[in-house]
DNA sequence: TTTTTATATCGTTTATTTTCGAAATGTATA
DNA sequence: TATACATTTCGAAAATAAACGATATAAAAA
């Protein structure tokens, strides 16, 4: 997070309406994602979320992977399932280099 | 800058690194525009704006109304110049706003 | 090993954004 | 008034992004 480039990726990821739901919605896992038998605790799962979009399943997979690579969620895979969470350093830091350089 | 629909514009507008270039030129006028015939105390002309950005004087145009329609800088026409300059006002309300939904 | 489930990737269409040159507008000056 | 200057607006082309369904991949379950 520390050129333009990675700026650019940040903003532009933010630039969409539903990517910036998705990071509102990972926000609070517990209030969104009750439903989701597994633990909230290392993320909220693909599927979960593409429930909530209104988009189609390779659609929302596509706003996630642009979130990822912004550094602005970070996945783990478990079993069959890719678990999504905020990455809150990244998010911290993409808000100060926003400030200064704005 | 209450609602969803303005946030979304400020950030569409932040998207492209032409008109984050321009706020940065806007934010030293005297650096970058000191050719300027006319005093910097109102803001920048469109022409001067122009000569840097390397893009046809539509383009740069078009740049300019996009960071004006969202609120990112004001101008004020004086006989056939239009001087553009920041709304700081603006653009601290923004990045609070950006902070709190984030 | 086959089938099911979860997710990503591919190929294509559609929508949006960027860009340009040309023309229009608005102001100042000869 | 005619001309020049600064800027915007228009219309079209090119580039980028979003969306979809279909297919591929990867893991789990039967």
């Amino acid at each position: 997070m520390t050129d333009t480039t990675e700026l650019d990726a940040v903003i532009k990821a933010l630039a969409h309406p539903v990517r910036r739901q998705i990071l509102a919605w990972l926000k609070e896992p517990e209030r969104w994602f009750s439903e989701q038998s597994h633990p909230l605790d290392y993320g909220v799962c693909a599927g979960m979320i593409d429930r909530l979009t209104g988009l189609s399943q390779s659609t929302t997979s596509a706003h996630l992977a642009t979130l990822q690579k912004a550094g602005l969620v970070e996945t783990q895979r478990t079993g069959q399932w890719i678990y999504y969470r905020r990455n809150e350093a990244n998010i911290r830091a993409f808000l100060e280099r926003l400030e200064h350089s704005l």
